[in-house]
DNA sequence: ATTATATTGGAACGATCGTTCCGGTTTAAT
DNA sequence: ATTAAACCGGAACGATCGTTCCAATATAAT
């Protein structure tokens, strides 16, 4: 007996999502949001809670993307080609606008550190994922020697996973079109070059 | 004729950078200011303008704290002296409050790309200065022979630039110990590596 | 057609936002 | 001691913030 909603959910959601990646969470007002997502006051305190509910479930939405990303990364047999698929399917196959909209994770670690860690780290948590994806993989490969023992795959992972921060910082930045090509093109070299003339590193 | 000030102008802004450095541009309201200020509402109206304008010196400061990093990159001789230096200075020599507060320019660039353009760029733009410092550095080393002709500078710098920029995400995360020294020592082997099985690279 | 229920738009809440303004206070120079 | 200039505290501005509430509306089931 009751009536139908106006608005749909999924779709208010993702829309909640694109507004807050662009502008951040603290910039964003409930006005903003109910305009893009074509939802009246009362429906969205009633569906989503209240602002903060909102982005927390708008996080979840966004981390549930990368399980493509996740996928690739578990499926690839050599180093080299899991982070060549990552930036692939994270980078080359994104549109221009979703591209230069960088990464909402990374954004809101950033943003929120110091105004609500708490939303702070379920940003980092789900990023951190990726990076244990990355660890198994470069395991993976370690066992199945493809990749060489001169590497830690712990230390790997670290390594291009802050390199995929920075290039999402660069993102936002709306870089030349060859720009983050030749960053990821000179991260994947860690993987062909020796050691020998580094042993000396103290810093 | 005039009274003194009772507060600092430079200590002032100092401390507005320091709270804006941790809350961002957005979250930080003008009593947050005033209080860790130590100024009177009309003193900083009639000092710095507006909040934006605040802001702007706020970020000019920031920038000019790093021309000891500037400094240390021109001098440097061999391109993972230059790294080094900017990591020894950059990271490691920051006390753990600084460190773990990121970089207020990176910050910047992300929160304000969709909510004042003009600020995040002027961010961007002081960013660029180091990226700019360390392609002569690399040009110089590669005109003194210390940087191998397989390189190119612009790319390198970028390549150097992108991670430090993801460090600086990560440093907000409060990473371990080792973790930051792990991504940078990784990141250096791009120099020592070869490229001959890399040439098949299509991406 | 009636009933029941969920959705809706909009008014209203108190709190806070950035900014302006003014009267009182302080102090350096006369 | 008087004058002039600058600082200071705080009230007040209108605008916007996130949230709550309610009456009006619309529709699925009876």
């Amino acid at each position: 007996m009751a009536r139908t909603k106006a608005y749909d959910k999924d779709k208010a959601l993702e829309d909640a999502m694109t507004l807050f990646w662009a502008q951040g969470y603290t910039a964003t007002s409930v006005q903003q949001l109910l305009d893009v997502m074509s939802i009246s006051r009362s429906s969205m305190y009633s569906e989503f809670g209240n602002k903060r509910d909102l982005f927390v479930e708008v996080l979840s939405l966004y981390f549930s993307l990368t399980n493509e990303l996740i996928d690739a990364i578990s499926r690839a047999n050599d180093p080299a080609e899991a982070i060549r698929k990552f930036y692939e399917i994270g980078f080359v196959q994104q549109s221009d606008t979703l591209l230069y909209r960088g990464c909402l994770l990374v954004n809101t670690i950033l943003e929120l550190r110091d105004v609500d860690n708490e939303l702070s780290l379920i940003a980092a948590q789900y990023f951190d994922e990726v990076e244990k994806a990355l660890v198994n993989c470069f395991q993976k490969c370690a066992s199945s020697g493809t990749l060489h023992p001169r590497h830690d795959p712990e230390i790997l992972a670290s390594f291009f996973v802050t390199v995929i921060k920075g290039m999402r910082v660069v993102a936002r930045q709306i870089p030349s079109e060859d720009y983050l090509r030749g960053v990821i093109e000179t991260a994947l070299t860690v993987f062909s070059g020796s050691r020998e003339n580094n042993d000396e590193q103290v810093v």
